[in-house]
DNA sequence: CACCAATTCGAACGCTCGTTCGAACTTTGA
DNA sequence: TCAAAGTTCGAACGAGCGTTCGAATTGGTG
């Protein structure tokens, strides 16, 4: 992964401050909002002082982009290296929903932040955020595709049920509780069903198998 | 439906105009964010002075809640009003999703707060608003059973399904363009289906059937 | 130790925020 | 027509906002 300042000389003090300050700065944003949330809440969460955060970078939104987009990087680089390892296309998208709700609660602050202060980002910001979340769901419709590949039956809008499934994994920040319900996958397995094979279908759910290997970072 | 401050006689004229408020303070909140949107932003749009405003609410936090409140109530009386003329319950589903979809499209602003701004509101505010909303994920609850009723098959869970198709719809307050796509029928059926029968079901289609009556407010 | 660069800090800037209050204006009904 | 009630307004309040800047402190290297 590219360092996330490309222009200062990488010192590995100031990457693992960085992190901190994103860290605890994706946190106080997930709870009290990122336009409700002062600079001094995250001085204070931080434990540093208010102009020590300038030094890290130029303004909050700058804040609120690298968090977005540091987050965004993680979760599509996961995704593509080992979506490929997937021949069935079920099970390629099985694991494309266990690797975001997997992502979703592991850093759930971060993503929280990711799915709900999307537009409190503007222009340059916007735009890149926005480029990375079109490409996540490019990649998501090529898997729907090859589920449907071999079908003669008319087939489904890949990209509108794309968006579907993405909102209703998305959705989970409204009512998931990360200190209760932890069976990560359970919820995939659920989900990708749903997905699939539908709430009222006649067929034996035929979704689950194996668990994932649930990898660090 | 109760009159919105049921402290203050009811005047024709009163009424009116804090219900253009209402609309107009939608608009603002829905634009940038509740916390982002100033009582000037809203004075402004609302073409009054900034202390006017003060004669129709107490408070910032008050004039959410009666958006939040007011958009809640309609959907869910629709909603109730006329669920009961349907007695196959694919098709009580499907005019859920419909009455969800068609409401949420129509009173955009008032929806995507509702959506969007949930958690800014605190106290007894929060609590009412979550009341509401824990009526309306029940209700879909009780519809999902009744899907499942004469099923031998294992059922699936109600409640977390009913929170997967919540997802689903209001996750629209993302992506959908209320002034390019209006085929507000098309993205009900489309949706129904995805959820009742899946997406790589072997069935034929079965959800579509009459279009739904829309009705004024 | 002495030096320079990296990092942190206190104090202050100009600005916008939500809310208040008494006066002024408008409508209503006798 | 006049007074009471309903509605709007200008001006100001204290507080908190994001950001800046030069000085102080710390860390690594000769």
């Amino acid at each position: 992964m590219a360092p996330i300042e490309t222009t200062r000389l990488a010192s590995q003090r100031y990457d693992a401050r960085l992190n901190e300050i994103l860290r605890v700065s994706a946190q106080v944003f997930a709870e009290k909002g990122f336009h409700n949330a002062s600079m001094r809440d995250i001085a204070r969460a931080a434990r540093t002082s208010l102009s020590g955060l300038y030094y890290y970078f130029r303004t909050k939104e700058e804040l609120l982009y690298l968090i977005s987009s540091y987050a965004f990087d993680r979760v599509t680089e996961l995704l593509e290296q080992q979506l490929s390892e997937y021949s069935d296309p079920r099970e390629k998208l099985r694991f494309f929903v266990f690797n975001h709700l997997h992502f979703f609660i592991r850093h759930w602050n971060e993503t929280k932040v990711l799915a709900h202060e999307a537009d409190s980002l503007r222009g340059k910001y916007f735009d890149e955020i926005m480029a990375k979340k079109r490409r996540y769901v490019a990649l998501m419709e090529q898997v729907l595709d090859d589920v449907q590949r071999a079908q003669q039956r008319r087939r489904k809008d890949a990209r509108l049920s794309a968006l579907c499934l993405l909102g209703m994994m998305n959705w989970i920040y409204t009512w998931y509780d990360p200190k209760k319900d932890t069976n990560i996958h359970r919820l995939a397995d659920v989900m990708t069903s749903l997905f699939l094979d539908g709430f009222d279908s006649r067929e034996a759910n035929t979704v689950p198998s194996a668990p994932f290997q649930e990898q660090r970072l």
